[in-house]
DNA sequence: CCAACCCATCGATATTCGTCGATGGATACT
DNA sequence: AGTATCCATCGACGAATATCGATGGGTTGG
């Protein structure tokens, strides 16, 4: 919690910098940087990247056993890669019959959601 | 290289899903997903996103001092974390005297800026 | 020339991560 | 009932990662 860097802006490079004295970062929330490193580092993986643009594009849910099909990867292997994708908060599972459809979040936070556009698109 | 998923889109939950018939992915392609996991990745650790924030945000190069006063880490882990994001291609140094300072590189791909945008902004 | 400072790199270490095989619980078809 | 499918979870293992201390190369000021 609390603020990371000091008071206003470092100095121009062109200014006096001084030896043995370090300049002043722009002001970033720990809090904040946290939790999106923690949604980057979800995406941050080939296979989630796929699972996560694929069902960006998807027009109806998709179930483990496609991305098992599709993707060169073990079952198991999908099932963790998609849990981290739901900690993340950016996927929501619906159990129907044998099946477990999975898609992107209907409540997705508009930021992440044009984060996601900007990735994808 | 080439695609992963094979066809054209999966079955609708609600329609005749058979058992032990996997559905077709939306396609996506390898090298994007891994160039672009690269990119989260590179931006996936609390440390490195503060920096490239602090970088987004600061009017003037910043050197791996200010960091290392700034965020509680060591020099060589600052370095480290640094030489990682200019792997990434996010960043560009500048050697003066004896500093060198770091910059968001200037010719950064426009879908990078602009996701940039939506992640810091 | 020497001391102080900035920085990259190396070696080491603890932790996290991606992947797999094995297992077990559900559900559905026969 | 028995079998086949879908899936989550567990345990294990190798690879990658974040961090540090130590070292050495540059550069500047005294």
């Amino acid at each position: 919690m609390g603020v990371v860097g000091l008071k206003t802006i470092p100095l121009s490079p062109a200014g006096e910098r001084v030896r043995g004295v370090c300049c002043n970062l722009p002001r970033v929330s720990e809090t904040w940087a946290e939790s999106r490193a923690d949604l980057m580092k979800a995406l941050g993986d080939p296979t989630r990247l796929t699972m996560v643009a694929s069902l960006w594009r998807a027009a109806s849910p998709i179930c483990i056993c496609d991305f098992t099909a599709g993707l060169g990867l073990t079952q198991p292997t999908i099932s963790h890669h998609m849990a981290k994708l739901k900690e993340a908060g950016l996927v929501e599972s619906e159990k129907r019959g044998i099946w477990i459809y999975y898609r992107l979040r209907d409540k997705l936070p508009t930021e992440t959601r044009e984060l996601l556009s900007r990735l994808i698109d």
